[in-house]
DNA sequence: CATCAGCGTGAATCTCGATTCATCCCGGCG
DNA sequence: CGCCGGGATGAATCGAGATTCACGCTGATG
C-alpha cells in the first residue's frame, strides 16, 4: 500500500519532469516547477532523487527502460522472413514504437548531445540497422555499400521522425515510403 | 589602426566561444572561460557585446553571414544543369562549404532548436533541396513524392555529415555515393 | 490515547555564473 | 613630461535556481 502511494508520487514526478523538458528543454525545466506540477513540494523531489542530476537520469532510464525492448523486439522480429519484408516490418514496428513514445523521443532527439550515455537508443538502432543490411547483402537481395546504405536508412527515419513529431502528424503512415524510397531511389517509377 | 585591434579582439572573443560551446554545449560555457581563451577580461565582453545573449548571438549571424552564401551559391550553381548533374553538383559544393565550416555545423547541428531564430540554414538548406527537386520532376527525371524524397536527401545528407565530423573523417568523398544512392537506391546492382 | 517514525513541506541558504563598476593602464597630445 | 580619454580589468554584486533542514502532519503501534 505505501509501495503503491510512493511509486505512484515517483511516476508523477518524472511525467512533470519530462512534460516540462518537453517543453521547455533541460536546463530551463525548473524543480520548482517540475514539483508544481507533479503536485508535490520541492523538498520531496529530494526524497525521491538524490538531486537534479539524479532526477533527469532516471527519467531517461525509465523512458529507455521501457522503448528499448521494443526497439529490440523490431530488430528482431522478422529474423526469418527475407530481406525486404524484414525491412518493411522493421521500419513499421519501428515507428509505431516511436509513435507510443513521442514524450521520450523528443527528449531524445533534442538532448542525445547532452546526455549521450543515458541512452543507447541510437546505438542500438544503428546496430539493428547495419544487422539488417548485412543479411540482405549476404542473400545477394542488395549490394554491398559501406556504412553509407545504414547511414541513409538512419538519417531518412530520423528527417522523417522529427518532422512529423514537430508537425505533429502521424508517423507510421511513411513507412512504407520510406522503405520504397530506401530500397528503389528517387528514379523508381520513372524509369 | 585602432579599428583593426579592436576587430581582432572581436574575433577572437567569438573564435573563444565557438570552441567552447562546441565543446560544452551553449549552457556551459561560461563568460569567464571565453574571456581566458580569447585572451581578455570578463568585463572586456560588455565592450564588445551587450550581453551574453549578444554574444551569442553575433557569433551565429557571423558564422551564417560566411556559410549562408556558399550554400545560396551551391543551390544556384547549377541551375541551368539538368537533374541530376544539378543534384550531384549541389550535394558536393554543399559538402565543401560544411568541410570548411566544421566548428561552425556542429553548433547548427546541435543548437538548431534552441536558436533556431539565430539561424536559417536549415531552412534554407531544405528550401534549395526543394527547389532542385521540383525542376527535376518538372523535367520528367523524377516522379513527384510529397515531402518524403526531400526528407531522405536532407537526412542523409545529414546523417553522414555528423558521423563523418563525429570520426573526424573528410566530408566530400561521399559526395556521389550519395547521390547514386538517393537516386537509385539500396537495390543498384553493384556496379 | 500517547508516542514515534517517516515522509512532506517550503522558507532559508548556498552556488554559480552573469552583470556592473570603481579603478587602472596606455597611447596621443599640449 | 604631465594630463586626458577611452578601453581594459576583475573583484564585488545580483539573481536564479538547486539544495538543505527544522518543523509539521499522519498513520501505525503499544
Amino acid at each position: 500500500m505505501r509501495r503503491t502511494v510512493r511509486e505512484t508520487v515517483r511516476l508523477a514526478i518524472l511525467d512533470a519532469a519530462e512534460e516540462l523538458i518537453a517543453r521547455h528543454g533541460l536546463h530551463d525545466a525548473a524543480l520548482v516547477q517540475i514539483a508544481r506540477r507533479a503536485g508535490v513540494a520541492v523538498g520531496t523531489l529530494y526524497n525521491y532523487f538524490t538531486d537534479r542530476d539524479a532526477l533527469i537520469r532516471a527519467l531517461f532510464e525509465t523512458r529507455r527502460a521501457t522503448f528499448r525492448p521494443r526497439l529490440l523486439a523490431a530488430i528482431d522480429a522478422g529474423r526469418d522472413l527475407a530481406f525486404e519484408p524484414r525491412l518493411r516490418r522493421f521500419v513499421r514496428d519501428l515507428l509505431d514504437a516511436f509513435e507510443s513514445h513521442r514524450s521520450f523521443l523528443k527528449l531524445a532527439i533534442e538532448n542525445e548531445h547532452l546526455k549521450p550515455s543515458a541512452s543507447n537508443t541510437p546505438q542500438d538502432l544503428a546496430a539493428g540497422v547495419r544487422d539488417i543490411l548485412a543479411a540482405g547483402v549476404r542473400e545477394g537481395a542488395i549490394p554491398a555499400a559501406g556504412d553509407l546504405l545504414a547511414l541513409a536508412i538512419t538519417g531518412t527515419i530520423k528527417a522523417v521522425v522529427v518532422q512529423r513529431i514537430q508537425a505533429g502528424s502521424e508517423l507510421a503512415r511513411d513507412a512504407d515510403a520510406i522503405v520504397d524510397f530506401v530500397l528503389d531511389g528517387a528514379r523508381r517509377s520513372a524509369r
